[in-house]
DNA sequence: TTTTTTTAATGAACACTGTTCATTACTTTT
DNA sequence: AAAAGTAATGAACAGTGTTCATTAAAAAAA
C-alpha cells in the first residue's frame, strides 16, 4: 500500500510550502513581524494548521535558517572554486561571507544574530548546519596554517579570530551601530579593514 | 514661585524610577519579555502612565542603554588607569569591554545587538553615547599608533578593525554561537583569540 | 456499499503584547 | 469656593503565540 508513502510525500510537500512562507514573510520583515498568522495566510492555511508540522515559532525559523547555511555554504564554496593560493582563498571566502550577510541581512540575522534557532537545538543535540559552515571556514584555514602562509599557528585560535572579526564587522554594519564612521566611507573601510587582516595575518 | 521647579524635579524622579525597573526588568528577562505592564508595575503605576514620560518602548531602552554606555566607559577608563604601555592599555581596555559584556549580557545586547535603542534617534540625530565610547576606544589606538607600536597607521581602520573583532567574539559568544568549539575550551579560546590579536597587532 | 476508524484542518478561545484616549482624581490659580 | 490645568488611569483596540474541542475528509473494516 503506497498510501502512507504518498501521504508522507504531501505532508513534507505542505512543510516546506510553510516554509517557504515563512523564509518569505522573515525577509520581508524579520523575525518579529513575521507573525504565524502572516505565514498561515501565505499558504492559505488556518494558524492552527501551522503547528500541526512545527512545534512552535522557533522550530520554523531554524528551519530556515538552515535554508540559510545551505545558501551561504554554496556561495563560500563558489567564491573559492579553482583558486590555488591559499590566503587568496581566504580573502575570497571572507568577501563572500561579507556578501552574503549585506545581502540577506534578514537571513544572516536568523543564522547569528537571533536567539530564536538556537532554542529549538533540544539538549544534547548539535548544531548541524552551523558545525558545516565552520568546518568549510576551517578548511580553508587549516590550508593557510599548513602552508606557512600565517602567523597563528592553532587552528581553532585562528578561526574564532578570523570568524570573530569578520561577524563583528557585518554584525555591526547590519545593526546600525557603524553610524561613529562617516556614513559615506563605511563601506570602504570595511574593505580596507578586512585587507588590513588579512595584511596582518599573513607571514613576511 | 519654585512650584513648576518641583513639579520637573518631581516629573525627572518618575522618570527615572520608571528607567530604574525598566533597566532591572530587562537584565531579568530580556528586552522582549521586559513589556510595558511588568515595567509598570514594578513601578505602580498604570501602564498608560509610562507613555506621560516615554514616547514608546524604544525610547524607555534608548534611555536604559544609555545607562549601560556610562557603565562600561567607567569601567574601561578604570582599567587602563595608571598604565602608560599603549599596548597594556588597549589590551585591558579590550578585557574590560570583554568583561563588561560577559557580565551584562542583556545590557550588552541592548547596547550592540538589538534594533530599537537605534530605532529611538530620530533623523538627523546623533548616537552621543555610542560615539563617547568609540572615541574612549579611539584615544588607545591613537596612542598606538602615535608611539609606532602597532602596524595598522590609519586610525579609522585600525579602530572598525579592533571594535569588530571584539564585538563579534562577545556577541558569537553571547548568542550561543561557539557551540562549534569545544564547550569546555571556548573562555580560554577567547583569551587566546583576544592575545593573538594583540601579538598580530603588534610591531616587532 | 455502508459503517467505523483514523487523520487533517479549523474556529474560537486564552493569555499575552504595545499603544491610545476619554474619563476621573488631584493641584494650582483665580 | 469655583475655575482651570495637570497627572493618572480603566478600558479598549488590534495585534501576538499557542491550545483544543469540534468539524470535515480520507482510509479501513464491515
Amino acid at each position: 500500500m503506497g498510501i502512507i508513502e504518498r501521504k508522507e510525500r504531501e505532508r513534507q510537500e505542505v512543510r516546506s510550502l510553510i516554509l517557504e512562507a515563512a523564509q518569505q514573510a522573515f525577509i520581508e520583515d524579520g523575525y518579529e513581524k513575521a507573525s504565524i498568522r502572516a505565514i498561515a495566510d501565505r499558504v492559505e492555511y488556518s494558524p492552527a494548521t501551522i503547528y500541526l508540522y512545527f512545534k512552535d515559532k522557533s522550530e520554523i525559523f531554524f528551519a530556515v535558517h538552515e535554508l540559510g547555511f545551505e545558501k551561504l555554504i554554496y556561495q563560500m564554496s563558489e567564491a573559492v572554486e579553482g583558486i590555488k593560493n591559499p590566503i587568496e582563498r581566504l580573502r575570497q571566502q571572507g568577501y563572500a561571507y561579507m556578501k552574503f550577510a549585506l545581502e540577506n541581512p534578514a537571513m544572516y540575522d536568523l543564522m547569528f544574530i537571533q536567539n530564536a534557532p538556537m532554542e529549538a537545538i533540544f539538549e544534547n543535540e548539535e548544531w548541524v548546519c552551523g558545525h558545516r559552515c565552520f568546518e568549510i571556514i576551517c578548511d580553508e584555514v587549516q590550508q593557510c596554517i599548513d602552508s606557512k602562509l600565517i602567523k597563528i599557528t592553532v587552528l581553532e585560535v585562528a578561526t574564532m579570530s578570523i570568524w570573530s572579526f569578520m561577524h563583528g564587522l557585518v554584525s555591526l554594519k547590519i545593526r546600525n551601530r557603524f553610524k561613529t564612521f562617516p556614513q559615506e566611507h563605511i563601506q570602504n573601510l570595511m574593505s580596507a579593514s578586512v585587507e588590513q587582516m588579512i595584511a596582518l595575518l599573513q607571514n613576511d
